[in-house]
Formats: structure tokens, sequence, C-alpha cells
DNA sequence: TCAAGCCGCTAATGCGTATTAGCAGTTATG
DNA sequence: CATAACTGCTAATACGCATTAGCGGCTTGA
């Protein structure tokens, strides 16, 4: 029972009263001129395979071959825990179908409670033949190494480039942001403002950039260049400044602001107009509120990423890097802007 | 770009002036008094190491070691697409935390849209050192080749013996379905009916199994032996039955009658209990009702599963088939048995 | 002074497979 | 009839690493 030795090419060989090369030739059938191997000794040897149930050990094909038909999948963070397992699910999920239709397993390498690096002692991520990279978090000294490195990867979520062009393949966040500060003025808002960082993260940047693209300058009456704070300092200096339409890029800040808003008498839209760019998980769950926002296009993201991974595993494709348009979502918060001026402390 | 070359421990050694076998020694800590290192020589190639950012190839060290401390995932049906994600979630999400404890990363192998078999033409499972099976349907012939293989494997969900006993850690829903059925009988349940199938799958005979040891026979007074059948045909016959109480294995089937139950006039669980065995995902999800019930520990169970299976993996451990207790859900469906009898149609 | 022991290192080997060069026997070609 | 071409197969090798036997130089002990 312990000792149930693994079957080799040798054993099914001995058994076929073949060499071991001919074994290896029936299997990757053989093609071309070379390897010529007449129907009657292929029979043989594969009834005999048959009969073992001998299958190739995926381990020294890789070991020759090069490929496994298996792609990483990095994460900084965990990936299921359930406060995560919703931003990554359909990550996975996209994926998932992908590596499916093109024939790869996937190798999960999930963050630890303590950090998980990229470059560790035990990269078993080379098992794979390539990998994606899941996560807000970047290590910005890993992400170089890989640039310059010659192991294939793509990225999800839009990198600055490192030593070189990252590939990647992102949510188009500058024109989707646009979009929704031009609606906003469509509807009469002029005095707007803006809460989140707008620096740091490639993803703040972008949605920093398209507000500022479509509002001109003017306009924007508050920068609130915080996460977090409390939503009454929130709510207080946006009042303050007359504000009547913000923008959250957090959805978490949306929600308390939003709640201390209808508190204190103030309706929404009507007194408030509220915007979230950017759909993160559970708008509708969390709260009644369905905020108008806009769709990150996460699955299909992670099917793109995929197969442009693919891509340069198997052809040795160049650098690509594919921003995904973001769908505008409706929402309920936004409005056209009041004409009278409501004040309630 | 494209013929950047892997680094081995040739070419480090090459670097360090030494010769692989010595830079082989370095890697694996030269313990005991075997491979006898200097701090000098060993600072020399860990330089080199460093500077180059040198990782030994964990498919070349597998080859000779035999193991790679991953696990393998291998489920019948695509874990992620989302009508599956809410079953599997919960156990992806045990695994991946044992396994990280443990020190071993998942290598996934996903059902596709045609059936998966564990023994295909390309068993990539083997790259791992084991493997935990999810999903309900289980083909009985690779069942029993891997029993009889040498492949550790553990199975979620109990399974009966195929040509040896499985190693498995499940529910175990007899003695939970046993419990739920006393509850009933001491709520003065006579009436007792069961909806849903009572042979086929383990897990299926587990309950009806509990549910016959409790009930004593005398008192069941319909047995529905399918799922998914049309409401409207399964309250008919409940109800002509008189009977005061219903067990459905199946959540979606309790739905179904429940909702048409209450169209009807009737009061649940006034007029009719209603118990749910095992809870389904999304019990109060879908509906607003919450069942009585019990919960299957899903999450315990793959962790159970996973330590299972290293113990096997690393220590050849014996076969292990272990039961975890579910426990009991309140619910709000099932009441008292009701003196007067209404009827309604 | 010589044997024994130790130290620091390396050559050699094997893991299981894919692949290539090439051998012996047969058949086609001029 | 000699040479070429083909057929069916095998020996040999490489892949990158871990591991073991053992070599030459040095120290120690008698």
């Amino acid at each position: 029972m312990a000792a149930a030795k693994r079957l080799t090419q040798r054993d099914i060989a001995r058994l076929a009263g073949v060499s071991q090369a001919t074994v290896s030739l029936v299997l990757n059938g053989a093609d071309g001129n070379d390897g010529r191997i007449p129907a009657e000794t292929r029979n043989r040897v594969n009834k005999v395979i048959r009969d073992t149930g001998y299958v190739a050990d995926p381990v020294a094909r890789r070991m020759v071959k090069g490929l496994n038909r298996i792609l990483g999948v990095f994460t900084y963070e965990p990936a299921f825990p359930s406060a995560q397992a919703d931003f990554f699910t359909p990550f996975l999920l996209g994926i998932e179908e992908a590596a499916q239709e093109l024939g790869y397993d996937l190798l999960l390498l999930t963050g630890a409670g303590t950090r998980r690096k990229i470059f560790g002692d035990n990269v078993r991520l080379r098992l794979a033949d390539g990998c994606i990279i899941l996560g807000r978090q970047f290590d910005p000294a890993e992400l170089e190494r890989l640039v310059t490195g010659d192991f294939p990867f793509v990225a999800v979520g839009r990198r600055d480039d490192a030593g070189g062009p990252v590939p990647y393949v992102g949510g188009d966040y500058a024109p989707a942001t646009s979009a929704l500060v031009h609606r906003a003025r469509d509807l009469g808002h002029h005095r707007i403002a803006y809460v989140g960082l707008n620096q740091g993260a490639e993803s703040s940047e972008d949605r920093w950039q398209g507000f500022q693209e479509a509002i001109g300058g003017a306009d924007l009456v508050t920068n609130i260049n915080a996460v977090g704070r409390p939503a009454a300092e929130v709510l207080d200096i946006l009042l303050a400044a007359d504000a009547t339409c913000v923008f959250f890029t957090e959805l978490a800040d949306a929600i308390a602001v939003e709640a201390l808003a209808r508190n204190r008498g103030l309706s929404i839209p009507g007194d408030l107009s509220i915007v979230v760019i950017g759909n993160h998980i559970r708008a509708e769950q969390a709260t009644g509120t369905r905020f108008t926002s806009f769709a990150i296009p996460r699955e299909a993201m992670a099917r793109a990423a995929t197969q442009m991974l693919v891509r340069r595993v198997e052809d040795d494709a160049p650098v690509e890097q594919l921003l995904l348009p973001c769908e505008p979502v409706e929402g309920e918060t936004l409005g056209p802007v009041s004409t009278q001026t409501i004040r309630i402390k």
C-alpha cells in the first residue's frame, strides 16, 4: 500500500517489449516522418498503457518541455476569506472560464496572513507557465523585477511603467468618470466636490484625471483628499462649500455620508447629488440606495487578462496594455440641481 | 527580451566560482556533517544569488524530491460560475485557509463544460502531492481507481466504500436529521411527510436513515420520493395525507411549496410545519423565510479535509473517515401542531 | 614520520520524459 | 548488382536539481 511505486515509461516499455523511447513516441503521436511507429506496435503499447492505467508524469514532462498548461493566480491578499471574497470572486470566475476554454489549469497562490512575496524562498509560482496578478496592492520592487524578468505575467488593473511597460488589463476609469461629470453638469450642477484620494494608486489617479478633464477647474468647490474620514466632517465641509453634487471614490464613504445626510433631513438627490466612481461590490446589498456610478467589468477584465497571458506564454506576444470601458450605472442618487437652497443644521 | 534564459544553479556556480553542487548545498542549508560549507563561501554564493535574483526551478526540484507542497482541488462541476459559486465558495475558503497554514498552494482543477475526468489523458493532477475532491457527483469508476491507486486524496462528503474505504470528511446528517424529527414530535407532530430522494447519493441516504430511525415508522404519512416536482402536486399530496409537518431535502422544493401554501391561505407553521434537512446556501436571501434546518459546516469540513490530506501526503497516514456534527438552525417554520384542522382548497 | 581523521569542495548520478542521431534490415532505383 | 532511400526501432542525451561518494590537502596523534 505504501510502496505502490508509480509506473514509468520504462515499465510500460518492458511490458510491451519495446524501448522507453518507443513508448514516448506512441504517446506523443509520432507525427511527421521521424518516429514512425507502425499500427501493430502502437496498438501493443497502447494496450499496455490502457491496462496499467499509466499516465505520464507531468513534472518530468514539464522538465523537458518547459510548459505546463498551468497559470498562476497571485494575490497579495487572501482570495477567499469572506470580506475579500466579493472582491475577488468575479475575477476568479472570469479567469477560470477563460483558462478552461484555453485548456489551462489554475495554480492559486493567495496571500497569507503575512504579506506574501512573489520572489520568496519558495517561488512555486515558477511552476506555472505564467501568472495573473490580482489585488490593489503591488510591491513596486517586485513589479520591477517581474517586468525585467522573463516570467510571463499580466496584471489586472492598470500599472505605471516600472523599468518597462507593464502588461495589464484594466478598467478605463478616466472617461467613465468624465462621462459622469458631464452628466452632472448637464443636470445643472456647478458646485461639485470630490472626496477621495487623487494620487497613489493608478486607479485613483485615473479617476481624478477624468474628473479634472471634464470639470474644467472652475466648478470644483472642495476636494477632500482622503478616505474614511468621519461622515460628519465630510458632510459639514460639503455643505459649507455649497456643493450640490459630490463624487466619492469610496463606496463606504458615500454610504456613510448619504445616511447621515438623510438623517439630517436632506434629500438625496434633491438637495445633494451623490456619484460613486466605480461600482464596488454590494452597492445595493449593503444599503437600499442604488448609487449612480459606473460598472467595472471585472469578469471581462479577468477573461481578457487570461487570454493576454496565454498569448504571451504561447506566442511570446509583445506587451499589451488594455483598458476596458466601464458602463455607466444609472442609480438614483444623481438628479437635477435644486433651485432652492436648503440648509439644515 | 525573448531569449532571457532562465538562470540555473550552474550559472550561479560559475559566477561564484564554485560548483553547481556547492550552490545546491548552500541553498539547502547544508545541515549535519555532510556538505560542510564555511561561512565565507556560503556568503559569496548567497551574494550572487541575491544579486541575480535566482530561484530554484520548482519543477526540477519536484523531479528529484517527489513533493511539491501543492494540493489539487478537483471538482466535476465548474467551481466559480455564479450558480455554483455559492456552493463551492465556503469549501474553497476553508481549503485555502488550511492550506495556507500548512504551507501548501492550491492547484485548481475545475470541471469544464464537458464533464471532466480525473483520469484523462492529461492528468495534470499528478502535479500536486494529493487532492481534495469536491462536488456532489462522483464517477464510481474513477473513485474506485483512486481508492486502489497510490495517489493521496480526500473526498468532501461521505462516500461508500469503493473497493476499499474512501477517506472523507462529511457532514453527519443522520443524527442531525433525527434531532429535527424529535423536535417535531416533541411539538406534537404525528403526521409527518418526507419529500426528497431516499437513495442514490450517500448524503440522501444518510438523511433518510436519520429520519427513519427517529420517526419510528408509524408517523410517516407520505414519502414523496422525488425532487423538483410541481409544488401544487406536492402540496395536494401533503394535504390529502393530513400531514402537519413536512421534511424537505431540497431547499428549492421547500421554497416553492411554502410560497404556494401561503398563497392558498395556509399559515406556516401554524397549519403546516416545514423542515429543510441541511441548510442550502442563501436560505434567507432567496426568500424572506428562514427555514428550520441544520447547518452544514462547510468551511470546517474543508479545513478538516485539507488537514487530513496533508497527513496522508506527509505521514502516509491511514485512511480516516470523519463526520462533522451539523448544528440545528432554529428558523421559523417549525411550530407546535395546530389543534384545529384547517382545510382550504 | 606516518597513519588517521577532518575539511572544503566537486564529479557523478538519478529523477521521468522528449527528442535526436543513427543502426540494422528491407525495398526501391539506376 | 550496387547504391540509395526508407522503415522500425533504440541508444543516448538533456532538462535543473539534490544527493552521495570521494578526492586532495591539511591537522592531529602516536
